[in-house]
DNA sequence: ACAATTAAGTTTGTATTGCAAACTAATTTT
DNA sequence: AAAATTAGTTTGCAATACAAACTTAATTGT
């Protein structure tokens, strides 16, 4: 009966939609895991900024940090989760239906 | 000589990348103009929530809000300015760019 | 007629984000 | 052994997102 389409917002995840956590699934999707230096220079943006986006998207359960060394530096790798990779396919999902 | 094809968040417009703009933004893009009360129903939002993401888009240059009458009662039409069509336009590009 | 309801927005208050500067801690270079 | 680099985390602040409360006017009920 819903002769009206109306556009279903609630269908976009916030913890995807964020700029620099887009960048950052975007990245993973294509790069599984990748490590913090790397996700720093390819999204441009700070060690802070970085490193709480990452909190956020682990704490949401799509990604892990694992943390280990790179010869004796501390490395962190960063691991797209199966959950993780669930809801970036319906964050494509919805903004495809969005935006055509 | 970039061997390195960062993401390109930047090519992200903030103002259209917002939950509810980018709502309205691609509704105005299928029909245009729509009135406040349309645009309402469509997104499911608060009048609150959606005179202030308009007043922000308006700002931007974005859309024009048209107040006229219907009837006797006040309603706003809001029209996609040329210069929101051409950054929507950018900002599908830099979607398809980072969502392939 | 006048009170209650509905319609169309706007203003205000608050909780959450997003961001970078400042900080910690260890390693490598000079 | 100082200085600089690497790898992050914590903190503080400015901007956002959202709905509740408010304003103003029209319509409907009694």
């Amino acid at each position: 009966m819903s002769d009206n389409p109306n556009l279903n917002l609630d269908a976009i995840d916030d913890v995807i939609h964020g700029r620099l956590r887009l960048g950052v699934m975007a990245y993973l999707s294509a790069v599984n895991p990748a490590s913090f230096p790397e996700l720093l220079k390819k999204t441009g943006t700070s060690n802070g900024n970085l490193s709480t986006h990452l909190t956020k998207l682990e704490t949401a359960g799509y990604v892990k940090q694992e943390k280990g060394y790179k010869g004796k530096r501390p490395q962190t790798l960063v691991h797209m989760t199966d959950a993780g990779r669930a809801a970036w396919i319906s964050y494509l999902d919805a903004m495809r239906d969005l935006l055509g």
